[in-house]
DNA sequence: GGCATCACG
DNA sequence: ACGTACGTGATGCCG
């Protein structure tokens, strides 16, 4: 039998240097809890764990405090230590909740050290038989080898160890255990401030111990000893029995328990999972062993009751419903089972079961029947797609995970393996756990979200707008290939001619389409020369432009290769039978709040270049009286900013209609008339603010010298000095609490803001900056699609839809005959969907395409 | 699967 | 001494 026992607090102290940095800790909570040291600590006792089995003895021993009996005998005793670290002391107490969380014993008590405690049970556990391993970094420990204890310590790289037994202290100290005690007599300790005997020094210490064996007996025979180190000895005498007594580690301490409370049983996946979650480590689940899980906890998590009619499942509360799309695209795919739980049974139905179950599907279109769901819009639209109606969906885990935290993992196996569940390798088990768990993660977000202030943004704006996309992504868009295909015709021409052009500068052909070929092309073949940049980007070009013809050629080759290969060929393939693109908005992807579009990504249709812009004229509609009618605010960002910073010198030029970027002109450059150039730079100079950007990035950006970059910013924060205080407090909130937030309350977390990285942590400082803004931004366009939508439901006949939202911009199909109605309600909702004190603004276009809608 | 590039707001 | 605008997704190389 094995017994474990570890000093925690040297392996605490080791584990938090082996992670640190010059700058503190590697690792926090989101928080900003320093972590670290637990962190590494974790993961020395999964490798332990991974050693051990169910019954042998693992223990932890911890000082209690810095009053112990070797102080109370010497006030010098460790008096030279450096004081801890301050981001290791909170970490103290978490190591004890990690140890709980694993069911391991630990135990500490006052007056005496982790040495002591660790040292007596040692000796217990030796003298009956067992395998002791002793976890320390201490090399005090080393006293306590015998033929059955052996010290691990643990090396460098904190992977590898090193096991110290009688014979290997031998040959690397050439001391028996208990001559280090001895040693420790005579040369003293400088770690633990033991001054040993003035003048002996490692040798002479070892030399003695050759000869007389003991420190005892070396005493005993003090007056024997000749010359200058008998002296020494003699001088010193007081001062070695101070040094010695302090060095012993005591091995007799009374323990207020058994061995055989030690024995290890194992730990419950639930506590572990709790732990992880808590403090963020996301592989700490997986490294601990399976073998050492307690059984109960495991049958009671990993086994519901499978049930095999959906009747005898509980109906009196909302049950939770799982669908499993295979790969998630729920448009294309579909459902291969589902599953229905009430947290004890488990009910499981392939597709053709539930599509035979009249009872099923009543229970689905009953709206009083409430369903808690992971991912509403797929559950809604899966089930649609088999024509199966869905009503009384209640709570979304998908969703309130997100705005709990988006920059965490939320898919459902991740959160399955999180909270303490076995991975499940077939579908219709990852169906049935899912479903098995829903109900509980749900109310515990619930909670969460309450206690972070989102509940309302969750109810009222995330929930209901998941309906919403749902509905939008069913509806499409009307998308033409036989367009498309002209389109393709003119830009392969296009895009060989240029090829061609390319080509005959080269020696011999290349692939146009690797940057690799192609820098080698430019910078080898060609010998082009620029100061700045090296690669083969359109800024990297643009500097070429001017050294040879061949440069314009292969931007034109670019845009068109671009155009064919994304927009053309990434298109045609997601027409879908009714000849619509039916995207998917991703309502739990970005970190700011923002949807995403994809598969395909509507919202980055071309728009800036009117050759990208043709695209958009294969979008419309067979009817000629429909149109689609687009929605954009106006400098939404800029507005918001004015807004959050209070600035009422900025809200005004938005109050008085006026041109932001050329008021901002005005400030930055000082004089009322404004030329082109220098409201070009004033727009820059706006985007820079909303972006968080440094001077550095400003300069670069409107080719300025650093200088001027520098003048325009002090400016322009002189006109706006509410802006300044704004992004400071902004950028102070994310420092202290870990994270920044929006009008509405929706989170940012910025882990990296205590990055010891500095390009990290300036990058955490502009995303700080910007969040907020963009954030508050989705905030409202969710808003007004909920009201927009809210209005149109309630018209009892338009056939008006809402089908886009592309972050600042709605576009709707609407018959032409509807607009004298439902274009300025639509407008009057977007420009008040919040209440706010700076004034918005809402541009509209409309025309037979989606190419048509803007001027 | 990561990187470079480029389309959008 | 470091390297600089925020947020996305799709495509095509390359190892």
């Amino acid at each position: 039998m094995k017994a474990v026992i570890i000093d925690g607090n040297s392996l605490l102290f080791r584990a938090y240097y082996a992670t640190s940095h010059g700058d503190g800790p590697l690792m926090r909570t989101k928080n900003g809890i320093p972590t670290n040291a637990i962190y590494a600590f974790s993961n020395m006792l999964s490798h332990i764990l991974n050693e051990i089995e169910k019954g042998d003895i693992f223990f932890v021993a911890f000082d209690a405090d810095s009053h112990t009996f070797r102080k109370e005998e010497y006030e010098g005793y460790k008096a030279t230590r450096k004081p801890c670290p301050e981001d290791l002391i909170p970490q103290f107490p978490i190591s004890r909740e990690l140890l709980d969380s694993l069911s391991i014993a630990h135990y500490e008590e006052h007056g005496v050290e982790a040495d002591d405690i660790a040292g007596s049970l040692a000796k217990k556990c030796s003298q009956k038989g067992m395998d002791v391993f002793l976890y320390t970094s201490d090399r005090d420990y080393l006293q306590l080898i015998d033929s059955h204890i052996r010290v691990v310590l643990p090396k460098k790289g904190l992977s590898e160890n090193e096991v110290m037994d009688i014979e290997a202290l031998k040959d690397r100290l050439g001391l028996t255990p208990a001559q280090i005690v001895d040693y420790k007599g005579l040369r003293g300790d400088d770690s633990d401030n033991l001054p040993g005997i003035k003048g002996i020094g490692e040798k002479t210490a070892v030399k003695l111990l050759q000869e007389y064996g003991s420190f005892t007996s070396i005493m005993e025979k003090k007056e024997e000893i000749p010359g200058k180190i008998g002296e020494k000895i003699r001088l010193g005498e007081k001062e070695g029995w101070l040094s010695y007594r302090l060095a012993k580690i005591k091995d007799d301490l009374l323990l207020p328990f058994q061995e055989e409370e030690l024995f290890y049983e194992g730990y419950s996946p639930v506590k572990a999972a709790a732990f992880a979650s808590q403090y963020e480590f996301r592989n700490f689940l997986t490294r601990l062993p399976k073998k050492l899980r307690k059984e109960e906890e495991e049958s009671r998590l990993a086994k519901p009751l499978f049930v095999s009619s959906f009747t005898e499942l509980d109906f009196s509360e909302a049950l939770s419903l799982f669908v499993y799309v295979p790969k998630g695209n729920y448009h294309e795919e579909d459902f291969t089972y589902l599953s229905l739980s009430d947290g004890k049974r488990v009910f499981t139905a392939s597709r053709e079961e539930t599509l035979q179950n009249p009872f099923l599907l009543s229970y689905f279109a009953e709206e009083n029947q409430k369903k808690l769901v992971y991912d509403a819009k797929l559950v809604t639209y899966a089930l649609h797609k088999q024509g199966i109606a869905i009503n009384g969906i209640q709570d979304d885990l998908y969703l309130s995970t997100y705005l709990l935290d988006a920059g965490e993992k939320k898919d459902f196996t991740y959160l399955l393996e999180k909270n303490g569940y076995i991975k499940p390798e077939k579908e219709e088990e990852i169906s049935a756990y899912t479903s098995f768990f829903i109900g509980q993660e749900v109310k515990k977000n619930a909670a969460l979200l309450k206690g972070m202030g989102m509940k309302k943004l969750y109810e009222e704006i995330e929930f209901p707008l998941t309906f919403v996309l749902e509905k939008m992504e069913e509806e499409g868009i009307p998308l033409h290939e036989e367009v498309l295909n002209t389109y393709r015709e003119e830009f392969l021409e296009k895009r060989e001619a240029s090829k061609k052009k390319i080509l005959s500068y080269a020696k011999e052909p290349f692939n146009l389409n690797s940057p690799l070929q192609m820098s080698h092309f430019l910078y080898e073949e060609l010998h082009l020369e620029s100061k700045k940049s090296k690669g083969t980007s359109v800024e990297a070009l643009h500097e070429l432009i001017d050294k040879h013809p061949v440069i314009n050629d292969i931007l034109e080759y670019r845009k068109y290769q671009k155009l064919l290969s994304t927009y053309i060929d990434g298109l045609t393939p997601h027409i879908a039978s009714d000849h619509k693109i039916h995207t998917y908005f991703n309502q739990c992807e970005t970190s700011t709040g923002r949807l995403s579009s994809s598969s395909p990504n509507l919202q980055n249709i071309g728009a800036r270049e009117e050759e990208g812009r043709l695209v958009r004229k294969a979008f419309y509609y067979d009817d000629p009286s429909v149109c689609f009618v687009s929605f954009d605010y106006g400098q939404i960002e800029l507005r918001i900013l004015a807004e959050m910073a209070s600035s009422t010198a900025y809200q005004k030029v938005f109050e008085e209609g006026r041109d932001v970027h050329l008021e901002t002109a005005r400030k930055i450059f000082h004089h009322e008339e404004v030329t082109h150039e220098e409201r070009r730079k004033a727009k820059a100079v706006n985007f820079a603010i909303i972006y968080g950007s440094t001077i550095h990035g400003l300069a670069e950006q409107i080719g300025v010298s650093f200088q001027e970059a520098k003048d325009i910013i002090t400016s322009f924060y002189e006109a706006y000095p509410e802006i300044k205080t704004f992004l400071d407090e902004v950028v102070k909130k994310a420092e202290e609490n870990g994270y920044v937030e929006t009008l509405l309350g929706r989170r940012r977390y910025l882990r990296d803001i205590h990055d010891a990285s500095f390009p990290k942590r300036e990058a955490a400082r502009r995303a700080a900056m910007n969040a907020p803004i963009q954030g508050t931004a989705a905030d409202l366009i969710k808003s007004a699609m909920l009201k927009v939508d809210a209005y149109l439901s309630s018209l009892p006949h338009t056939s008006c839809k809402m089908i886009l939202q592309i972050h600042d911009e709605l576009i709707f199909v609407m018959k032409k005959e509807e607009m004298p109605l439902l274009i300025p309600e639509i407008k009057k909702i977007m420009v008040s969907a919040l209440p706010l004190n700076v004034k918005l603004t809402v541009e509209e276009g409309e025309g037979r395409s989606w190419y048509d809608c803007k001027e």
